[in-house]
DNA sequence: CTAGGGTTAG
């Protein structure tokens, strides 16, 4: 219609503008208002307004700043409705300097204009100004609505402030602002991130109509609170009324991948496929670590290497991904590519290679990144990476040099990192500063049953059988809950678990005598039973029953029995590996012929052939 | 013909 206008007017050229913009026509919003300068018709406020929201809209600072003057010039700056538009581009554009100046410049300023300076704030990550220009506000006599309330509450999810997201919270219910569908997004996104899923819940299951964002926010907060089956079981409820879109696979991977399910994983990967997802940087990065996580790194690495405009994240995955599976010198390679391609590496980067080169036992390479991060980054080391320079001096065989470290970190070292020392100190039976370590770590995570058990481990080695009795009495005595061990594995989209000494299986008997026989071979071949093993989880005192019934050689062997020849044997465990299990896995993988890849706690183990691509480094 | 909000990957 506008085309078979004889003498478009300056409305009806606000009117395409305007239809373009608010349908998601940004850049052709600003074709038209170039045409519309090239036909000689002056603009007016709304088309100012309507082309500083596409400004917005697109990140056109340049243009954003010229219209800025135009309205100066047209007098239009001082109009509410402009200067509140003006301030969100400025704001929207990256720009809050700009945005603080329009809103201290303003004469007048609405609900509008402090709703837009708050959500400035918080895209800055300046989340305690926010909240107190919200606080600012209503001292001020203004009454938030709900477009100002969702921002406030998104700041509060992003800097974790639960107290005061539960405040506003109240609020909202006080004024009724709940059946806002984006206000309750952002209540329970704000829940998700604080880690509190039951309140995320209550709002979910309180709202009458979901729409797309909701459901991608209770998957994704399932998944980022380590609750992979809940994330998987909304995934099946929403898609019995909803299509999924991109966001909703970025939502839903992290949670095959914590579990290891790989079936599931590839029905995604197929659905991406499909609809054309692989080309959104978050779906691929996700898909790569999905495919990481469940043990095939090389179709990881073929999926990333097909990523033509990789991000610091996505680089980030891979050298993590060769890290859990041992391949530190394929990290260190990836590092350099990504300096090649022109990326400074961050401190997750940083936790990912020094993490890649302890499991690797790559020493030198270690100690020259952990050196560059301050004198060639500028990035100040935290505990995490000092715990991997801990593993990595401990891997190497130097307990003293470790605990010299140690001494030297400027900052109150942690469990995790005296808790490397400890497995250090078991892996080179150091008993006498195993007790030392230990100390230190007591008294920081006196409830953490993971070290009693490491200790316990390094004296039933030593054959102290008198201190692992007491151990075993501090831990029964304290009401402690104890970290089940537990394996897993996927066999036709179906999981079957296995928990230590377990019976009940429909194919325990099977799964018993194939192991019996495993035993007696690998005794006869030399391997002795390790009865210092059998105390890994602490939870069971029935020696027999445990060495041949750890819930990983359960599930290996339930894989051998029901997968057929050529496949590999994929198990997943929840706690670290213990070593008579890794014996048998290697023992396995030789006399039956089978690849056997498990994933614990820590890393993946590649059983084949009678090796395990770990060497020893876990 | 005109302004502000909620969901994604390490």
């Amino acid at each position: 219609m506008f085309d078979e206008l004889s003498d478009p007017d300056v409305v009806s050229w606000n009117s395409m503008i305007s239809g373009c913009v608010m349908n998601g026509r940004s850049w052709n919003g600003l074709k038209f208002f170039i045409q519309m300068l090239h036909f000689g018709i002056d603009m007016d406020l709304v088309t100012l307004v309507n082309v500083l929201v596409a400004c917005a809209n697109v990140g056109k600072l340049s243009l954003g700043r010229a219209l800025h003057a135009c309205g100066v010039k047209t007098g239009c700056s001082g109009d509410v409705v402009f200067d509140n538009t003006l301030l969100d581009m400025y704001s929207k554009c990256g720009y809050l300097k700009g945005a603080t100046d329009v809103f201290v410049k303003m004469g007048e300023t609405t609900i509008v204009s402090w709703t837009s300076i708050i959500a400035a704030y918080v895209r800055k990550g300046l989340y305690d100004d926010a909240i107190m220009l919200f606080d600012e506000m209503q001292s001020k006599g203004l009454r938030p609505d709900a477009y100002t309330v969702s921002s406030v509450v998104h700041a509060c999810a992003c800097s974790n402030s639960l107290d005061k997201g539960r405040n506003i919270h109240n609020f909202i219910k006080k004024n009724n602002m709940a059946l806002n569908l984006p206000v309750s997004n952002a209540l329970m996104n704000m829940y998700a991130k604080c880690g509190t899923m039951e309140e995320a819940h209550l709002i979910f299951s309180q709202i009458p109509v979901k729409d797309i964002v909701s459901w991608n926010t209770m998957i994704g907060g399932y998944s980022q609170n380590s609750l992979p089956n809940e994330a998987l079981e909304l995934f099946l409820d929403m898609q019995k009324q909803l299509k999924p879109n991109d966001i909703t696979i970025a939502c839903v991977l992290p949670a095959c991948a914590g579990l290891a399910a790989l079936e599931k994983g590839r029905e995604l990967h197929g659905h991406i496929l499909r609809k054309g997802y692989f080309s959104d940087l978050h779906v691929a990065c996700a898909l790569v670590d999905m495919y990481v996580k469940c043990g095939l790194v090389v179709l990881a690495q073929k999926l990333f290497d097909m990523i033509p405009k990789k991000d610091i994240i996505l680089w980030t995955v891979m050298i993590a991904g060769y890290g859990m599976h041992g391949f530190g010198k394929e990290a260190v390679s990836t590092f350099e590519k990504m300096r090649i391609a022109g990326f400074e590496p961050d401190e997750a980067c940083f936790t990912s290679i020094l993490y890649a080169c302890s499991h690797s036992g790559l020493l030198k390479e270690g100690w020259k990144f952990f050196n560059s991060m301050r004198s060639e980054f500028n990035i100040e080391p935290k505990l995490e990476h000092y715990a991997c320079m801990v593993d990595l001096f401990v891997r190497s065989g130097n307990l003293s040099k470790a605990y010299k470290f140690i001494e030297t970190i400027p900052i109150k070292p942690d469990a995790a990192i005296w808790g490397a020392l400890l497995s250090g100190c078991g892996i080179h039976h150091d008993v006498e500063l195993a007790e030392k370590v230990a100390e230190h770590i007591f008294e920081l995570e006196p409830e953490n049953t993971r070290y009693y058990v490491l200790l316990a481990n390094i004296y039933a080695e030593a054959e102290k059988l008198e201190e692992v009795k007491k151990l075993q009495t501090k831990i029964g005595n304290g009401g402690f809950k104890k970290d089940q061990g537990c394996s897993w594995i996927e066999i036709q989209g179906k999981f079957n678990i296995f928990v230590a000494g377990d019976t009940s299986h429909p194919q325990a008997k099977r799964i018993d005598s194939l192991l019996r026989k495993l035993r007696m071979q690998m005794n006869g071949v030399g391997y002795y039973s390790k009865m210092r093993y059998a105390l890994i989880n602490a939870d069971d005192m029935n020696k027999e029953v445990l060495l041949c019934g750890h819930s990983e050689k359960l599930a290996m062997a339930f894989g051998i029995l029901n997968l057929s020849p050529g496949k590999t044997v994929r198990v997943t465990k929840n706690l670290r590996v213990c070593g008579d299990c890794h014996d048998m896995g290697k023992f396995m993988s030789k006399t039956t012929g089978r690849d056997i890849v498990l994933r614990d706690s820590n890393r993946f183990h590649h059983f084949k052939d009678g090796v395990c691509s770990c060497r020893g480094f876990w």
